[in-house]
DNA sequence: GTGTTAGACACAATCGTTTGCACAAGGAGC
DNA sequence: GCTCCTTGTGCAAACGATTGTGTCTAACAC
């Protein structure tokens, strides 16, 4: 059984394919006499007529689709993101593309190149680098795109992030204001803009509170809890002793977690652990992890909201919009252990 | 700067369009003299060519894409599972297109529609009720399409599920070998498979290992926590007294996990609890969560197999597979208190 | 020399829309 | 009665591919 096509809705009213389109089409339904118009409503009504987006596509050159580009689904960071895209974008009557890159670039090249070969109006990018010679020729083309959560340093690209060195700021003075010393900071990749400002910002802040100061700031080589056990046990094996940790994200501070368990040292009382997102389920882990809560949902939002405004006026200046950031106090700081000796 | 087209091609090549056509495709190359294709592959490269799939698929009715559709992604129960469908149909040469219908069944409708008017080869649905019209439909159809994770009363339509019952059979037989005798299951919405599989399991399982039954099953509104805290509560006001729950999800059972907090009760010296799916992160809370783990990856991939396979071979009979599960036992679960007096 | 056949390509229709343009009918203005 | 608009429609050409059917050439058998 083939769909109704808009000739046959035509042929049911009485009139030609072009006169039921502009019939169709309320931006153009004026074009056409009022009665006229009704008989093909009615006609489309009642042969349950969708149109084919397809072939409106090929001829239009848009898809009323925009394509979310993540660079991993399973971090819990991204699906509240997306849904604060889909709740903007949905209601402006855009369907959302969520394609997942795995942190591969040659990937995400296939899959952009594939969403744009299928006319998306737009492009959510949350996977860009400092460096991103994919995105840098896409703003040369003049693809419509904002950047969510992560930002390239080339400010030609509009983007909506976290207030990342406001976020760091707050952890490593709630972690100096219990007394804490020497705090070591476990960075993101340092390709990414979240990573390098929080890293740049913690180096700021230790030196502008007079904290103990000798480089402690060890990079993860992934957003991964397993990276971040990794880059905890690298810290220990090297004799420093910290008390207190800001991690790059959430998931680093969990693999500090399982790097403390597995030598027995126990968080807070022989280390304080600070994380970044408030990815959810924190508050019920042993300790309830202490970290900076980024506003997920609105950060999706705003993005969104920020691509209709491109789409609808090309020739805006593009904007960096930083969302606020706010410290959430669990139990996985406490004062530093006393020194012995 | 328009995208190099088929018929720039040809006519770099010197041949007509059509022959551009078929000398692209390996299908159809042999129909085109080798010395004459191979001049077309070159001018195809040297200009960058891409096929617009937007008019392939407008003449061919097909889009080498399939429909994942989630109830809501932001469970992280999905995004595991997306992940093995990624990866079986990227390989086989689709790509996937992710929608959340937020488990609103118009939404559902909604996106369903826009999936198949763009032509979507398939659907994978992980949204499935007991009884669902929409699904029904589309069965009568012809749409091609896989369940996973849950699935419809109607056996006519093919799908991939854990083995529910087993796990609910573990998870009883695994308290009831601690101890206890007194034991509640809160079940998932009783509309779903999964739900209804595992309280229907509970109830006999209970019977045969000859516990204490009297009807201890409590049914939760949604597959939440904040369902779950409810239920436990009401479980808890009600007066009976139980010493094992076997909740129908992870997120029940955490909800569990705040209703005994908030009573000062502790899990377990109190209450064992048993969770369902083994979500990530279960590890690290406090407690550690005793659950039944189901191979999501699996899932997701051996869906997507399917749906390939249906595809394939149109005629072939519907299957209904069930996936393995295991329990996994943490420290959520313990013999039961002592009854004083 | 005629007829047959296969191979290689071109032609043109098609998928379902949108949209610039032509054209007819009708009313207004002179 | 003539032009000049306006309004409402139809015509046909796109959009960029795929594919059934035709045509032409060369080779071969008889």
């Amino acid at each position: 059984m083939p769909r109704t096509t808009l000739r046959s809705v035509a042929q049911a009213a009485g009139v030609h394919a072009a006169t039921a389109s502009r019939a169709l089409n309320p931006e153009t339904r004026h074009l056409v006499n009022a009665d006229t118009a009704r008989r093909v409503l009615k006609a489309a009504e009642r042969l349950g007529y969708q149109p084919n987006p397809i072939a409106r596509s090929l001829k239009t050159a848009r898809s009323n689709t925009i394509g979310l580009v993540v660079p991993d689904l399973t971090n819990p960071l991204f699906p509240p993101i997306a849904r604060g895209i889909e709740e903007v974008l949905e209601e402006a009557g855009y369907s959302v593309w969520i394609v997942n890159t795995d942190h591969d670039l040659a990937r995400e090249q296939a899959l952009v190149e594939s969403l744009r070969s299928r006319q998306v109006d737009g492009l959510i990018l949350c996977t860009a680098h400092l460096s991103h010679p994919l995105i840098e020729k896409m703003r040369d083309e003049g693809v419509k795109m904002v950047l969510a959560n992560r930002r390239t340093d080339d400010p030609g690209v509009p983007s909506v992030t976290p207030d990342d060195a406001h976020g760091i700021d707050l952890a490593v003075r709630h972690l100096a204001g219990l007394g804490h010393r020497r705090i070591a900071h476990l960075a993101g990749p340092q390709s990414t803009s979240t990573a390098l400002t929080r890293a740049r910002t913690f180096r700021h802040v230790v030196r502008d509170l007079g904290l103990d100061d000798d480089g402690l700031v060890v990079e993860c080589a992934q957003w991964s809890e397993r990276a971040g056990a990794e880059a905890m046990n690298a810290l220990l094996d090297s004799g420093t002793s910290v008390t207190g940790v800001t991690a790059g994200n959430d998931l680093i501070a969990l693999g500090c977690y399982d790097a403390l368990d597995e030598r027995g040292l126990s968080c807070p009382d022989d280390v304080s652990i600070v994380g970044f997102n408030n990815i959810p389920l924190l508050d019920k882990l042993h300790p309830p992890l202490t970290t900076v809560a980024i506003p997920h949902h609105e950060l999706g939002s705003e993005a969104a909201r920020m691509l209709l405004d491109y789409i609808e006026e090309p020739d805006r200046q593009p904007r960096s919009v930083l969302l606020p950031v706010s410290l959430i106090t669990r139990r996985s700081t406490s004062a530093p252990p006393q020194e012995n000796g």
